[in-house]
DNA sequence: ATGGAGTGGTAACAAATGTTACCATATATC
DNA sequence: GATATATGGTAACATTTGTTACCACTCCAT
């Protein structure tokens, strides 16, 4: 991990380095503020700039959250890993999105999850102090916060409700959701086989019977990444 | 459910209502702000006190969230049900606590889980946009939602970590934690193993099973409403 | 008091899921 | 190019969990 330490006010007092400027306008954070108005928000805010290689894991479990984090560039995934060596992959975070946001102001500051980059990965860390003063000064960053936060919530809700399911459900459930996002009958799927299953929570093999099931009763027909879903 | 509609400019200009006052000194939301500052804050905001009756659904999963609502007195418990007709029992909501936050500010906006009333139940309700208010107006306030928000996704991570466990393990995680909680090896069960059973999104027959199959190795003594656990 | 509903407790059986083992391809790595 | 490593796929077996059926007891309303 190369960790670039930049003080706005005394390094680059009037030229913000475009790569981070254009990961903070892609970061839901400074939704609806233009590049002049991310500017001035930045102007007095000191930040960090980290870089993970691939593979390379940002926190453990059990780690203090202690500084905000945004993706400027890269893609990192999040694991909850069980006492049995059982894992259940969450979210698979990328470019914008803030790194377990709701640990910067929680009671309990650890981190759940361990976190991982899985390309090469640039960070821009902000100190939690900073982050409120950004939410103090615009009502918009405070609402968009808000909202991440919110559909944060919103997500884990679903993911709640989808590991009370029952395998064959979770399948049903997520070949569903696909046809949907996809608008189409015929799913790819961006994950492979394990990947899949992590996210479930279960085995990759209980997986695989269940889709073998459901194909041999004529439901869908597998075609290695891609899934045909009939009805 | 009663409807009492109060628009606390015209009705009571000067004296809000004692308990509604002592309900909202009681919400994290308004945690750290005095009387003096909360009646300040509330001034102007339209709201309205609904009552439900011990039993009464207040709403069902997939039912829109377009209010604020604030328990004032009483308790009101959240489930999330599969289609199955599995139920997961989530938090039980007490004085002060908000309903479903997330589901104000989220793009998705409908409530995931079924809420009822398990006590009478006196409700204050505003509206999302008077919420937005509050939140500019006070950065307490601002700092208490997103406080609220986070620990919101710290509970739903750990239940997401909780139903990734196997039944055995579910039982330790809660024993461990209530004989913290409870600074004590002698339990006492605030739930009757139906509702422990749901909490897990398990069977209440697998509960016993194992709570009979610890007893039998040594590990605990069941003793009605308590568990004494040895270790 | 009587019956019904809820509760704590036990047991046998059925179904779902995890585990281990194996094979054939692809893909990456040296 | 050869060798490891990940992947999609299948199958048998073991384990866990759900299901159904009991029993005894308490609490509650009639």
């Amino acid at each position: 991990m190369q960790d670039v330490f930049l003080s706005w006010k005394n390094e680059n007092a009037d030229v913000m380095d475009i790569d981070t400027l254009m990961g903070l306008k892609a970061c839901p954070l400074f939704k609806g503020l233009n590049e002049e108005e991310i500017i001035t928000l930045m102007h007095r805010i000191r930040y960090r700039v980290l870089r993970y290689t691939k593979g390379e894991v940002f926190a453990y479990a059990g780690d203090a959250c202690l500084h905000a984090d945004i993706i400027i560039s890269g893609q990192m995934s999040t694991k909850l890993e069980g006492p049995s060596g059982r894992t259940i992959r969450m979210h698979t975070h990328t470019t914008g999105n803030m790194l377990a946001p709701a640990f910067l102001f929680a009671q309990h500051n650890l981190y759940p999850v361990t976190i991982e980059a899985i390309t090469n990965v640039v960070l821009l860390r902000l100190m939690p102090h900073d982050v409120e003063a950004l939410i103090h000064q615009s009502n918009q960053v405070a609402m968009n916060f808000i909202r991440i936060l919110s559909n944060n919530i919103d997500y884990l809700t679903q993911k709640v409700g989808l590991l009370s399911l029952s395998v064959r459900e979770k399948v049903e459930l997520f070949l569903k959701s696909e046809v949907q996002k996809q608008q189409s009958n015929r799913i790819l799927v961006g994950m492979s086989r394990q990947e899949l299953a992590d996210s479930f929570g279960i085995q990759k093999y209980s997986l695989q019977r269940c889709l073998s099931e459901m194909q041999a009763e004529g439901l869908i027909r597998l075609d290695g990444k891609f899934i045909e879903v009939r009805n």
